[in-house]
DNA sequence: CGTTGATATTTGTTACAACAAAAATCACAA
DNA sequence: TTGTGATTTTTGTTGTAACAAATATCAACG
């Protein structure tokens, strides 16, 4: 755990539902935006102190996380914040293109104006986000972007293997948003494909998506080896 | 809970390791073979008995198993083996399609000898578990075929998420074994993929293994809506 | 100064019990 | 027979404690 973490009991007190639940959405929250070095240790009882549960609670999100990929085991009794090797990013990169591919093809010919609309709108955010240098604003903006798209195909369960790839790549955003952000990125893919949605040409979305997905594992993995300059980041 | 599911307790004694992961291994092997009819409860306390473990190992087993969808929650405390939606079977042809085939064309040019003779050993065994009609052996042996051919890309995360879409098809093969596999289902694919396999064609060995999925999917939906006549099978 | 080995601490695992909520049961009425 | 409402049973959730195993600490030694 880090300096990030702090005791967040009275969220916890007007939370209506499951502990565990809680407990899970507020670690993913933290490890989607980023906020875990990797190789963070995530203790139980450390996890159900800081989010004020019970140790069964706090297990029960830890072990989620872990199936779900999005921590790993380091030891018999340690799990972490996962270190991604450039290999298993470069997996997550392949898949990401398959899958989400797959859905914006699928998705462009129920498009409809307001998704359009809506979808100029979050690049305008995105944009001014980056102008005054929120770049967690950005990130977040550009993810809602991206899944806009996405669920106009309607098919759940293919949207929730991709937002599991986006969780996985998260936590590498570790202390990377300027230089990650900091060349625009993405707008011009964006636009891209907000022009296919408007011809309702699905190859050309395809296309802007996938442009989309390479140009940030590209500047994802110079942001990353600016960072670990041995080369690959070790672990995994 | 039904028939197949008898007290394991000899097993669970000499397994040495997490009572968690025995627990959710002989869960998982039940639902791989299709041993439980779509819609069978799994309340804590009776997976704890029948596999001789305490509700904590129990209760995490099938807590793992619905983050990987091959349970899912029909109630706020029922917990129940899927039924597979026609829709929903789509989908994951659909992810299956985008990934097994990016797994097979990576690892086409990898492939050796002794990899293309294990192709031909497991195809000779299941068509002799054909013939016998222990379908059973052979759609074990098929799925070791698949991923023979998928391990030769060396991506261990996609693998993962090709085993999960597999283990969530798995469970609606209940009693479905005869119709499924009465047309020696997969000869032909199989063959070509191990010719394409021989020349080195990534392009030919994708289509072969694309096939094959497609065809399953169409086997699998007949033999389903045979015995689900109404049209779609119902649940999720 | 770095290694090694023993000791102390931390940590995951598991069983269990109490509680609240959901699901099943059953009787009764339409 | 079917729907409905109350009652009974089942079931998931959570906290806790004991235990074993792994990890961290630290001193002695080369």
């Amino acid at each position: 755990m880090n300096e990030d973490t702090t005791k967040s009991e009275a969220k916890r007190e007007e939370f209506a539902g499951r502990l565990s639940d809680f407990a899970y959405e507020a670690l993913r929250d933290q490890l989607a935006r980023g906020a875990f070095k990797p190789g963070t240790k995530l203790p139980i009882r450390t996890v159900a102190e800081v989010h004020s549960v019970g140790s069964t609670p706090a297990r029960e999100a830890i072990n989620r996380l872990v199936v779900e990929g999005a921590l790993v085991m380091a030891g018999p009794k340690t799990v972490i914040v996962p270190f991604l090797t450039l290999e298993a990013l470069y997996e997550i990169t392949q898949m990401r293109l398959a899958l989400e591919g797959l859905a914006s093809a699928r998705g462009c010919r129920t498009v409809t104006d307001v998704t359009i609309s809506k979808l100029l709108f979050l690049q305008d955010k995105i944009s001014l986000s980056l102008d005054e240098k929120r770049y967690a604003d950005a990130l977040y903006d550009n993810k809602e972007f991206h899944f806009t798209i996405y669920r106009l195909c309607a098919m759940p369960h293919l949207l929730a293997v991709i937002e599991n790839l986006w969780l996985r790549v998260g936590s590498s955003f570790h202390d990377l948003y300027p230089e990650f952000a900091e060349q625009r990125y993405g707008v011009h893919n964006h636009m891209m494909a907000i022009e296919a949605l408007v011809e309702r040409d699905a190859d050309s979305l395809r296309a802007a998506v996938e442009n989309d997905i390479r140009d940030g594992f590209r500047r994802l993995k110079k942001a990353a080896l600016l960072r670990y300059p041995g080369g690959a980041i070790p672990g995994s």
